[in-house]
DNA sequence: ACGGATTCCTGATGGC
DNA sequence: TGCCATCAGGAATCCG
């Protein structure tokens, strides 16, 4: 599922496809997916130019000219790809809710079209008009970034958080980007239990947390995020699920001690880990 | 104030 | 083999 580190890797992909790009169509073919207001979601977006693409926690901005935005959440399958327009293409491809034909204004006419795919329709398009963007920004409450907060950042969110520690990382607003995949592989590569207490963190575990949790998240985006399901970035599948020490790893060896990780629900959310190592 | 269930969705999987 | 139930989960929302 798309979290950190594959949010990161679609942004860059993303960016290097379409910076500088101008919008000029937009067709959305599932209305639901249109989060913001119907009526003037194509025409905040028609006529302008893409300034700047990033990511914000798990969420995808597209920063347009005028201060226009486009802000999309890929919650489960959301995904991106590239092709013509659906009419060249005789219909729209399996999945796809909406099209941005895409235009290079600083070129000869070349043109390509931004296709948002998204199996299980959760994902939800926002686009915003000047000024509109920060207040619906501001009401996401998101915590500091999981990959630039500090230790000392990860320790004072963490030790502030109601409930277990698999529930805050989860949680956006204690910090922004982990989903369930690196929640349970930074807990296990910082042999930290998922059931633990958020509060009860001592500065030398949020240490170790923090800092396996920016070397798994630095890894993941070096592999271009894990395929798992159906991930995949513009440019394909990523591979660092070939790194996974537990999602998906239930009943195999713990890779610490050998014995047969578990699996469990903690707050609604399947994870997985040792129950030998993880404190 | 917390955990738990529910909702949104579809495809993959498991059991019989 | 075929069919139905279950599961997967991000995040909002509601419920106890």
């Amino acid at each position: 599922m798309p979290e950190l580190p594959e949010v990161e890797t679609m942004v860059r992909e993303l960016a290097a496809k379409t910076q500088a790009w101008r919008i000029s169509e937009v067709l959305v073919h599932y209305a639901p997916i249109v989060a913001s207001a119907w009526e003037s979601f194509s025409s905040w977006l028609v006529g302008q130019d893409i300034e700047a693409v990033t990511r914000i926690g798990k969420w995808i901005l597209f920063s347009l000219t005028e201060d226009r935005h486009l802000l999309i959440h890929l919650k489960m399958t959301g995904q991106f790809h590239f092709d013509v327009w659906p009419e060249e293409l005789g219909g729209w491809p399996p999945h796809c809710h909406a099209a941005f034909r895409l235009i290079n204004h600083a070129q000869e006419p070349l043109e390509r079209t931004l296709y948002y795919k998204d199996t299980r329709k959760f994902g939800r398009l926002r686009a915003f008009g000047p000024g509109q963007l920060n207040p619906f920004l501001a009401s996401l409450n998101l915590g500091p970034d999981a990959l630039i907060a500090t230790a000392q950042e990860y320790r004072q969110r963490l030790t502030q958080a109601p409930g277990s520690l698999k529930a805050a990382l989860l949680d956006q607003t204690v910090l922004a980007g982990f989903g369930n995949i690196y929640a349970d592989e930074t807990l296990i590569a910082a042999h930290l239990s998922p059931f633990r207490k958020a509060k009860t963190l001592t500065i030398d575990e949020a240490t170790a947390l923090h800092t396996q949790a920016q070397r798994i998240l630095n890894h993941a985006i070096e592999c271009r995020g894990s395929t798992v399901a159906n991930y995949q970035a513009p440019e394909g599948a990523g591979s660092y699920q070939n790194h996974h020490l537990a999602y998906g790893k239930a009943g195999q060896p713990c890779p610490f001690c050998g014995r047969a990780l578990n699996k469990i629900k903690v707050n609604g959310r399947g994870t997985v880990y040792c129950p030998f190592c993880q404190k």
